[in-house]
DNA sequence: ATAGGATGCTATGAATTTCGTAGCGTGCTA
DNA sequence: TAGCACGCTACGAAATTCATAGCATCCTAT
């Protein structure tokens, strides 16, 4: 028998089939649910020019190791985030993710600042 | 004194200062952990068209009343949510962010469907 | 060879956050 | 005055995240 890691994780949200916080599992719900947990979004942000290793992760998005890599999981399980040459980065969808994120910065620059 | 509510709630991430998850405080920083706590993104969702009363909000992002207030007192004072005639609706900014949120919806139905 | 250093990642118990459910106080309105 | 919907609070249990320590592997320099 392979391993047996503790298991304190949640569930990889997957389309099609209820998620956290929505029965139908529409794709946007699914999405919603999976960037609404934490460090999610903040790990993509992070990756938006270079990769980065476990650790610089970790100290880039302050999450702990544990937190981080159920993030990971979460995020490669969706083909955002890929672990490569040079560390964790974002897929080709990933970056287009990000794109679409983008405007959360003018947006926060002009109203939260 | 006024009321003391049994306070299980986190802190409205405020600009400027130290918010969970960046020591920095930058906007961006501030609105991604304001975003990345349950149900945010979603509360916004629900609320792209019409205002929501209090109790449909709640049905509507499957939320507990406690957790759903204290979403909502942040986006209050983030001023992206407030509370009018008709329940609770997007302000002007929340509208503007919710459109900068709309690429979500098609990256969404394009990669995780 | 071997002692470091960096890598990805797991372990564990405590702290925080969210959930599920019940219910309060107010204002309608029948 | 008996409902009914409103916004919201209470409380214990469950789920999630944190802080910290450490493991196994690979490399490189001694």
């Amino acid at each position: 028998m392979a391993r047996s890691p503790k298991n304190n994780a949640p569930e990889t949200p997957k389309p099609g089939q209820p998620v956290r916080g929505s029965r139908t599992g529409r794709p946007v719900m699914v999405l919603l649910d999976l960037l609404g947990r934490r460090g999610a979004l903040r790990i993509i942000w992070e990756l938006r020019q270079d990769a980065l290793t476990f650790r610089a992760l970790q100290d880039a998005a302050e999450l702990t190791p544990s937190t981080l890599n159920t993030r990971l999981k979460e995020l490669r399980d969706a083909r955002i985030v890929a672990l490569g040459e040079g560390g964790y980065a974002l897929t080709a969808q990933g970056h287009e993710l990000r794109q679409s994120l983008a405007a959360l910065t003018s947006w926060a620059g002009k109203y939260v600042a």
